[in-house]
RNA sequence: GGCUCCGUAGUUCAACGGAUAGAACGGAAGUUUCCUAAACUUUAAAUACAGGUUCGAUUCCUGUCGGGGCUACCA
């Protein structure tokens, strides 16, 4: 890439001008603000070399430039600002490289993997719980980082983990058992997760009458969490599941059915998928195998109630429990089997857990612990650690009922896009399956391209309002510029071939050198692990492309290699588009797919929405504060 | 209290230690006989505070103030 072509360049024209090998690290090459680009295209700062070069930054940078200009056959001229080499590149560069790319409709994207997997772990919601505006913070990231890793090389499996097993689970069957009359999704017209939710809530509600009433009698609340017998049921079903009971594993089975179900939809809806689906049930066992292990190597310890522990006091850390004196496992027990298995399956590169911040401590604590245990590849674990999302109103709160659906957001979203749409006008000639489609896919990719835009470190406000205006740093305003863009090459025809033009416009060759760089976004996310790194980038290029659209003529250009340079460079900005887009998501959900033909309006350019298959799902319960 | 993350225009987001801190929304003012005006152009407006390191700090370090999270035999 010309960025580190010019930086050869420029070490050997310190090498020359001053006899001194310098590490090219000391240089920075970036794109030169727009204030300067009269002057060039790239700039080099020289203020690392004046030790060097000992003369004023003025003179060391005119200095360079003049020795750059020999030694580099791509750089045709310079200008110095301060301590600023602005190199100008050639444009028959650009053109060059537009040649070269404007029909590879994979730009950007890697086609062979090599290396061990990655592995990245992400939705792990609770069966108790339909999925929240967190999760999809989440949901999106993972599946976003996943799509990036491999656009950059990597082989990528996603995984997912359920939280199938334990206390909570049995509460929400016991419910139902007691109270549900054999209530089933199909009779109660409820989807699976949502049904089993309510169990959940209800399991709450009768065992706090059940405790107020108990004190009423004058149970202190110890007292009365002891004598209740719901509680003592949910713990005896637990011991039952333990031991294999055909009748409640049958329930359990069932039940887990519902919700698997359930957050099918949801899953297919946000355009998420997984590899393997790991389940809790079956990797607690090995967890306390490993505790076993540890404890004969004498990395863990044992209280005298029974309880194993590790001391992470001289890290800085904690003690920490891994079994409880009954000996039944907790959360930290199933992940270090579910780590160990993952190691086992796939001998990963990298082991991603896309989990949000509340739990830092958790993977700190989950990383030592292999660390100590021995593990070489611990150190390959990484917390992808995203901050919360709030609305508006301010935090959501389980409590005060002011949870955010991930179900009723989506329907919210695709209601808003209907009435901006209707209110607008614009497509008065679209049959209803046609609009029904333009709306899902213009109100889900507002609220997928909203959240990813965000550096996912940050918390984050989700504005559901703005986030599909048309107008700013949208997926709507991105989707719209894209469906400019086709638009004009399906009137164009289909062979675009540009071989060469007079000159480039500033504007064209702004925009083309943005498309040179797509690349190197690419790899700068999958290294910094961030979507918000392509979300940001698309709309410079869609604000880019607009620009360009409104200030020079395209399909009536005169010129014949204006007009193809014009018609080339809008392919490869759509090619840009639709493959970042589907770094952060399924394309065809948020730009449409081929399929469609389009003629009598172009919004159906941009329709149609696939979804990818869904699967199964613990981590993301609190993900909201209660 | 301890640990940790974060404080950038009115608001929501950007900025490998580099130029005059970028956008977007909202505010103000404009652009349609022309490939989609769900677009484009112009404009006012910000680095919480105090030190330090550096040729250069929004960025790194220290402290103060303000906010989030964690600190369960919950997950």
């Amino acid at each position: 890439m010309i960025e580190n072509i010019l930086a050869g360049h420029a070490v050997n024209a310190v090498n020359q001008l001053f006899n001194t090998q310098i590490e090219p690290s000391l240089l920075a090459v970036q794109r030169t603000i727009p204030a300067f680009r009269n002057q060039g295209d790239f700039s080099l700062v020289v203020f690392p070399l004046l030790k060097i070069s000992r003369k004023s930054p003025e003179e060391t940078a005119s200095l360079i430039g003049n020795k750059i200009l020999s030694l580099m056959p791509e750089a045709e001229g310079f200008g110095v600002v301060k301590g600023y080499l602005n190199i100008r590149i050639k444009p028959e560069y650009w053109m060059q490289f537009l040649i070269t790319h404007q029909n590879e409709f994979s730009y950007g994207k890697s086609e062979a993997a090599t290396g061990n997997p990655v592995v990245v772990e992400y939705s792990s919601p609770n069966t108790n719980k339909p999925l929240h505006l967190g999760h999809i913070r989440n949901n999106l990231l993972g599946y976003s980082v996943s799509q990036i890793l491999k656009a950059s090389g990597k082989n990528v499996v996603k995984v997912n983990l359920v939280n199938d097993r334990g206390i909570h689970i049995c509460k929400s069957m016991l419910a139902w058992k007691l109270y549900g009359n054999g209530e089933t999704p199909p009779s109660s017209g409820k989807k699976g997760d949502k049904l089993v939710g309510d169990f959940y809530v209800m399991f709450d509600r009768k065992y706090k009458e059940e405790l107020s009433a108990l004190m009423e009698k004058g149970l202190t609340e110890e007292q009365a969490a002891a004598a209740s017998g719901l509680m003592t049921q949910a713990r005896e079903m637990l011991l039952k599941w333990e031991a294999r009971d055909e009748e409640t594993l049958k329930l359990w089975n069932t039940m887990n059915g519902w919700v698997y179900e359930g957050f099918d939809l949801t899953y297919k809806r946000l355009g998420v998928n997984f590899d393997k689906i790991y389940y809790e049930s079956q990797t607690y066992l090995l967890g306390k195998k490993i505790v076993e292990e540890g404890l004969q190597s004498g990395v863990l310890f044992r209280k005298e109630d029974g309880s194993v522990w590790i001391n992470l006091i001289d890290e800085g850390l904690d003690e920490k429990l891994l079994l409880r004196s009954d000996g039944t496992s907790v959360y930290m027990t199933q992940d270090l089997g579910t780590a160990q298995l993952r190691a086992d399956d796939y001998n990963p590169d990298k082991l991603i857990y896309v989990v949000g911040n509340e739990q830092n401590y958790h993977f700190d604590v989950l990383k030592l612990i292999m660390k100590k245990m021995g593990r070489a590849w611990a150190d390959s674990i990484f917390h992808l650690s995203y901050g919360m999302v709030e609305l508006p109103e301010g935090k959501m709160k389980s409590r005060e009922g002011t949870v955010v659906d991930a179900d009723d957001l989506m329907d919210e979203m695709i209601a808003t896009a209907r009435a901006m749409t209707e209110e607008l006008g614009k497509i008065e000639d679209f049959n209803s399956s046609e609009a029904e489609a333009l709306y899902n896919m213009v109100g889900l990719g507002a609220l997928k391209y909203f959240i990813l835009k965000v550096d996912p470190k940050k918390n984050m406000t989700f504005n559901p309002r703005e986030s599909i205006d048309f107008n700013g740093n949208t997926g709507p305003f991105i989707q719209y510029t894209h469906a400019r863009i086709r638009s004009i090459m399906r009137k164009a025809g289909d062979n675009i071939i540009f071989s060469g033009a007079d000159n480039l416009h500033p504007s064209e060759s702004d925009l083309l050198i943005l498309l040179y760089q797509f690349p190197q976004m690419v790899e700068l996310a999958a290294k910094e692990l961030s979507p918000s790194i392509i979300a940001n980038y698309l709309f410079e290029v869609a604000r880019e492309y607009n620009q360009f659209y409104h200030e020079l003529t395209i399909l009536k250009e005169e010129n014949p290699g204006s007009r193809s340079l014009r018609l080339a460079i809008s392919q490869m900005t759509s090619i840009v588009i639709k493959n970042g887009m589907g770094m952060l998501v399924p394309e065809d959900v948020v730009l449409g797919s081929k399929k469609y033909k389009p003629e009598k309006n172009i919004f159906l350019s941009i329709l149609r929405g696939g979804g990818g298959g869904g699967a199964p799902p613990t981590r993301c319960a609190l993900t909201i504060s209660s």
